[in-house]
Formats: C-alpha cells, sequence, structure tokens
DNA sequence: CTTTCTGCAAAAGCTTTGCATTACA
DNA sequence: TGTAATGCAAAGCTTTTGCAGAAAG
C-alpha cells in the first residue's frame, strides 16, 4: 500500500526530529501537522481558526510552538509578505519560488532550475554553500496590468 | 561640478516624491535620508540611535514614517532578516540581493544578470511584468563551514 | 496663514513566556 | 512515575496612531 506509506512521510519525519530531542508526539502536534499538511501556505492565525473548529481548546501559543517545530525540521518555512508572517509547505510540492501580484496580492508558485543553479554558482563563488533560499518577484499579474 | 550633483541626486529624488504628493522637506527628513544613505542597510533603530546623537529629540515614530516614504521613492527596501526588519539601501549600489551565513550572521550583497533576465522570463510566462524581487541565499560562510 | 510634521505617549498588533495542570512514554 | 506539553493569561517587542504644539511653504 503505497498510498498509506505516501501519507505517513512526514508524520514519520516529525517522529524523527521529536525523537532525536527527546520531545514527545502529542495530539495537537498530530493535528498541527496535518492541518498544516493541506495548505499551500498558512499564518499562525489561520491555523488557529481552523482548528478551533474541531478542537475549542486548542491555543495559539501551541500553534506557535509547533509551527517552530515544523521549521526545525524542514517541512515549513517562514516567509514574510508584507506585514504577513506566512507558513510555506515545502513537504507537499518541494522548493517552490513565488510570483507575487502588488496590487491585487495574488500569488503564483514557480521552480526554475536554472536560476538554482546560478545561485549554485554564486554561492560557490563566494565561499558559501547554500542550505536553503528564497526569491520573490514582485509585479503586476496579467488582470492587474489591463 | 559633477561631485556635488551626484550627492544631491537622492535628495532631488526625494523632494520629486514630496512635491508629488504635497508634503514638506524637513529638517528631520533631511538627516533621516543623510544618515540612510551612508549605511548598506539598516534597522528602525539602529537609525534612531544614530540621529539621537545629534538631536536627541528626535521620535522613533518619524524614522518609521520617514523610512516609509523612503521605500516609496524606491530608494529603500524593506527586508526580514530572521527577527529584524531591515532597510536596505538600493540607491547606493543598485539593486543587490543577498548571501546570509545562518551561523555567524555575515551578509554578503552580489548581483547577477543571468539570474535577473530568467527571472523576468519566468514572470513572462505567467503573465506578471516585474517591478522589484529579493532573492536571499541561505548557508554557511567559508569560515563556519571549516 | 494654512497645511503638514513632529515628538510624545498611548495603543495595537503579533509572538513569546511563566506557570499550574494535563498528557505522553 | 518522571518529563515534557498544553492552555491560559500576562509580558515583550516592534510598529502605528492620536493629538497638541511647531514648522514648512
Amino acid at each position: 500500500m503505497p498510498t498509506m506509506a505516501k501519507a505517513g512521510k512526514e508524520l514519520e519525519l516529525l517522529k524523527q526530529h521529536l525523537a532525536k530531542h527527546n520531545l514527545k508526539l502529542t495530539r495537537q502536534r498530530e493535528q498541527i501537522l496535518n492541518a498544516f499538511l493541506k495548505m499551500e501556505h498558512v499564518t499562525a492565525e489561520q491555523l488557529y481558526h481552523i482548528l478551533s473548529k474541531k478542537d475549542p481548546h486548542i491555543g495559539l501559543a501551541t500553534i506557535y510552538r509547533t509551527l517552530k517545530l515544523l521549521c526545525e525540521t524542514g517541512m515549513a518555512q517562514e516567509r514574510h509578505f508584507g506585514s504577513q508572517t506566512l507558513f510555506d509547505n515545502v513537504a507537499h510540492k518541494g522548493h517552490h519560488d513565488h510570483l507575487i501580484c502588488t496590487s491585487c496580492g495574488k500569488i503564483v508558485e514557480f521552480q526554475n532550475c536554472q536560476i538554482e543553479q546560478l545561485q549554485e554558482e554564486v554561492a560557490a563563488q563566494n565561499g558559501f554553500t547554500i542550505q536553503t533560499h528564497k526569491l520573490e518577484l514582485y509585479g503586476l499579474c496579467a488582470k492587474c496590468r489591463s
């Protein structure tokens, strides 16, 4: 059943991280992970509202604490867009960058291997080894331009 | 005297912006612009401390208000690194991107025309017209790797 | 003179922390 | 049974806003 194996991949990753740091898997952490994995990107507040419906006593602080854990595992990545702090789901689609419309706020994800390759070259020239990167292109989408 | 002309270029840009929006050029705005132009990137708090020495009664709110203006002219660009909000001086060196060491915090600026060209292509494919962009590469610098 | 700015202080986010209690392993 | 996690509320930061007096055009 490869489907089931795939479904639990992220949970396994979290379990590994928890075990390595002597932390515990809780009902809340699992709920937060599951809700997070369904989204492309979320704010802490958004997750809080989604989860509050199922579990009215969940705390916003727990969301923040768990999102920090997910960032440590590499599944999530913190990103600032305007005044909002978004947490990107990197597990789902792999790494992706963003095109952001400055007029309507529309966000398009994209990937480009050539750019990534050039990034590696630039880093090497400066003696750096890349761990991760963020690329955001701001402009006007087709609708807003016309 | 080309030197003087060059020195006032950014001030002219600010004056234009102010005129266009029916705003006024004040002593504080000029001071903040000058201090800002001397730096590669600063936080609002840093500018506040620098300027407090000359003018003990300057307000932090004025710094924030003026930095917002500088962003609108395009001379400054807001950037989030970790928990800090930095304001980049784009006027001085033109647009540049950043290599950031996740271990020691060292920041290296760079420019790469090929990457910029590819960005344009990606944007065009998605119907976007780019206004600006941010590229940050996070990793380990030579010292921290060894 | 009229409008905009400033500094101050208060307010408003958003995120983190302290603590008693609960849940995991 | 011993740690670690949770929820709540309070504290902490950074950034914004309201307002009366000051300054610019």
